[in-house]
RNA sequence: GUCCCCAUCGUCUAGAGGCCUAGGACACUGCCCUUUCACGGCGGCGACCGGGGUUCGAAUCCCCGUGGGGACGCCA
């Protein structure tokens, strides 16, 4: 392994549900520029909401990334030399930290009612004006604050703010100014309540703005790639660091992942979990291609492994990665697009890559029993048959089914055809070579078939093909018969015929 | 409402003052290939939000307008 360089990124989850498109997009992007640079990247949980964060989420999230095999190099299961990475672990690390500026007066208790607060958010709201702490905490000393404390009074910390302008300098969007007045006093750490625990004496469970800048530094975090709707957060989290004199990393804010109603992606404008996308049968590789595209691009036009401009492996993701191509504005997800990128990966990976991830759909649909009973090999072959038919991994069921039951039913076109005096000949051809067809069915002896069945009906071409066709699969369309009809057993294809043949005659 | 960000085909995008008659991808569509379907190949349709500047020259730079997004939480 070649030596790692000082990069440094991060992807940091609140394990609040599965994990989001938008939130893999976000984890690609950091594991690409950590896979470039020969860097690091590194998973942190952010559960300091306790109320919404669940271990269930966590472990969910862990799995979707297993999923689509996006391995953290530092992380809460992994470890690393930065423990811990969950932020529920890290209580005592922001109790200090809120101490010192609580020590430094650039912190204050702060004793409002949350209903008041609320009451005068929503007026400010009202009159048009930028909801910001009025400060009527802001004066009461750390001595008084301290005497109510011990009364029983409870308190949340709010960091007094620097009046002063800050320039986020943003690797995508250029130079952001935050003028002095527009953050307030904002919370670094939670007023307790009745059951709810302290981080230490008088402190409560910390935020996000906080606990995420202390985190970043003592991670050592080179490059924060993100969501821009963190962007203006940024104006706060500039104020921590300023506060304890860090180093700032540098900031990447990507545009958001927006829905076809071009609002920003939620359950509301359709699917948005990696979890359904992958229970629905898509393709980890295709999602992440897809994903890879929606506020990135290579720049000039490249050549690839595939042939396509924009079919990559993640080799070529990885080389062709570059925090210079990602977009400003936000992204429309696309399904369709997606769906023929899924139908491309169906045909061009592994047939047994794909055999294995569709197995589970054909067991969901002809149950387990059923699918254990056919050979594996046979399995893969009508895998392979109809996966160039097949969009997603769900539709292989259905286009499986014919060769699993023997039976493919027939499709209004196929019986209409059926039924012309045209084809008369080459059904009866068909039902007299049929009986003399040796078993096992191959190939090769359907060569010989096909061969036969011309001769006998005197048909040829598409007159030939077509009522061949329909007459042993019920369809006018579909993989080559040399393909398909070796998965059926003779005993099947004339059971199939003579339905057909039946049913035509009426 | 206030602040911040953004603005090229329906969608994802290329484009860093002349290479633009604006290129590619998906979708749609015509033809070809093919015993069918699909794949594939060759075409077609289709966009610089509007208005002012700057410049010999603007999709590209500046201003205004409009539109869209995000944020405004003791969520992250």
């Amino acid at each position: 392994m070649s030596q790692k360089s000082n990069v440094r990124v991060r992807f940091a989850p609140s394990p609040t549900g599965f994990l989001h498109v938008g939130g893999a997009r976000s984890l690609l992007f950091n594991y690409l520029y950590a896979k470039k640079t020969n860097g690091t990247l590194v998973l942190r949980i952010e559960d300091t909401d306790q109320a919404r964060s669940t271990r269930e989420s966590e472990r969910m999230i862990f799995e979707d990334i297993a999923e689509i095999n996006l391995p953290s190099d530092e992380s809460p299961i992994v470890g690393g030399p930065f423990p811990p990475y969950r932020q529920s672990d890290r209580m005592s690390i922001y109790a200090d930290h809120a101490k010192q500026l609580l020590d430094r007066n650039m912190a204050y208790y702060c004793f409002c009612p949350e209903e008041e607060l609320g009451r005068k958010r929503e007026l400010a709201l009202k009159l048009g004006k930028v909801p910001q702490y009025d400060g009527t905490c802001a004066g009461i000393t750390i001595e008084d604050a301290r005497a109510r404390l011990k009364k029983g009074e409870k308190a949340g910390l709010r960091f007094r703010a620097f009046k002063k302008d800050y320039i986020l300098k943003d690797i995508v969007k250029g130079d952001v100014s935050f003028q002095e007045n527009v953050v307030g006093d904002f919370f670094i750490t939670r007023t307790p309540r009745e059951d709810e625990k302290e981080i230490a004496d008088g402190i409560g469970m910390p935020v996000y703005n906080f606990c995420c800048v202390i985190d970043d530094h003592l991670m050592n975090i080179t490059h924060v790639i993100r969501g821009d709707d963190h962007l203006s957060n940024t104006a706060r989290q500039l104020q921590i660091y300023d506060a304890f004199g860090w180093e700032l990393p540098t900031f990447a804010h990507i545009a958001m992942v927006l829905g076809s109603d071009r609002q920003k992606l939620s359950k509301r404008n359709g699917d948005s979990s990696v979890h359904e996308y992958l229970a629905n049968g898509y393709l980890p590789q295709a999602l992440l291609n897809f994903l890879v595209l929606l506020g990135w691009s290579t720049g000039a036009e490249i050549k690839t492994a595939s042939g396509h401009p924009e079919l990559f492996t993640m080799e070529e993701m990885i080389s062709l990665f570059d925090l210079k191509g990602l977009q400003k504005s936000p992204a429309v997800f696309d399904v369709t697009k997606l769906q023929w990128m899924n139908s491309q990966y169906m045909r061009s990976l592994p047939l047994d890559e794909i055999y294995t991830r569709g197995l589970r759909f054909l067991e969901a649909e002809f149950g387990v029993d059923h699918v254990a009973a056919k050979s594996q090999e046979w399995l893969k072959r009508v895998v392979d048959l109809v996966r160039g038919e097949s969009t997603l991994l769900s539709d292989l069921p259905k286009n499986i089914r014919p060769y699993f039951t023997g039976d493919a039913g027939t499709e209004a076109e196929a019986a209409e055809l059926l039924k012309k005096p045209e084809s008369a000949a080459v059904i009866g051809a068909v039902e007299a070579s049929l009986a003399e067809l040796a078993e096992p069915i191959t190939s090769e002896s359907i060569d010989a078939f096909q061969k036969k069945v011309g001769e006998k009906s005197g048909a040829k071409g598409k007159g030939l093909f077509m009522p061949m066709r329909a007459i042993l699969t019920g369809k006018t369309h579909g993989p080559e018969l040399k393909k398909s009809l070796p998965l059926f057993t003779k005993q099947q294809l004339m059971a199939q015929v003579q339905t057909r043949k039946a049913q035509s005659l009426t």
